[in-house]
DNA sequence: GTATATGCAAACAATTTGCACGCCT
DNA sequence: AGGCGTGCAAATTGTTTGCATATAC
């Protein structure tokens, strides 16, 4: 059986863009924001590309993507860290990992866990000291 | 200025009989799935009435919102508990909170918490003793 | 040389919305 | 009576895919 890894994939320009792109940011952005930045450096890439990539990207396991209401967002930091949502500025804001104290989990053994993924809504710092 | 909650609900069957169905299960449905159940007491409710009364619950705070990549799901538990979502079946299952222990944040004062959801992403027991 | 990657545009799937009518309150 | 809710279908949005060509190896 042929696992996506076993793809020989071609390094290409295009997604070493994507790439570089991704881990100069904090944002976690869109795909789209990701393909406007893009073209400033291959102004005729597709956004069927920059798509593409991110898929393969994620496979690799060099990006995260993270769910956030309809639209995928991406995240170039791959090291465990966790995620802030303000629900009043729409911002994901990291959470690093001493700011989660404590976390222990005591799943039946039967199950095996891949990945811990913390999403924590409310109202950032910024939103809190305007309002 | 009106917020949302402000506006004068009333109280259809159509909405009753989405929340009823959303209480009875634990499956953690798509609004497709919903839609179908409810045809069985509604023939001719349509999938915009699903959506429309999907958001007014969690406009309610009467459901939960799951965001599993493409589809949203559901859930009619708004205790708090986390998820576990298998890789190899792709359930999600319920994580109760004494299966997450010693959870504590400790973000800057700044930030106000409305909530917190964990993910975990894993091989669920059947998956894993199957294999 | 050959198979993977690209650009483009069309296709898709999930969700939202405009409208005329219906039904809570 | 008045306005929110509904069913229906069309529109929108985010993402994927088919195809011919380009490119990495």
């Amino acid at each position: 059986m042929l696992k996506s890894n076993d793809i020989k994939r071609r390094n290409t320009y295009q997604r070493k863009i994507i790439l570089d792109i991704l881990r100069d940011t904090d944002i976690h952005p869109t795909a789209d924001w990701i393909y406007e930045q893009a073209r400033k450096k291959i102004p005729n890439i597709s956004l069927g590309t920059v798509y593409r990539n991110l898929k393969i990207l994620k496979e690799n396991g060099q990006i995260i993507e993270i769910n956030d209401g309809k639209q995928s967002r991406f995240d170039g930091r791959i090291d465990e860290h966790y995620h802030f949502k303000c629900v009043s500025c729409d911002r994901i804001i990291d959470v690093e990992r001493d700011e989660v104290v404590g976390l222990k989990l005591k799943l039946d053994k039967s199950y095996s866990v891949d990945r811990v993924d913390i999403l924590i809504t409310g109202v950032c710092n910024i939103c809190n000291g305007e309002n």
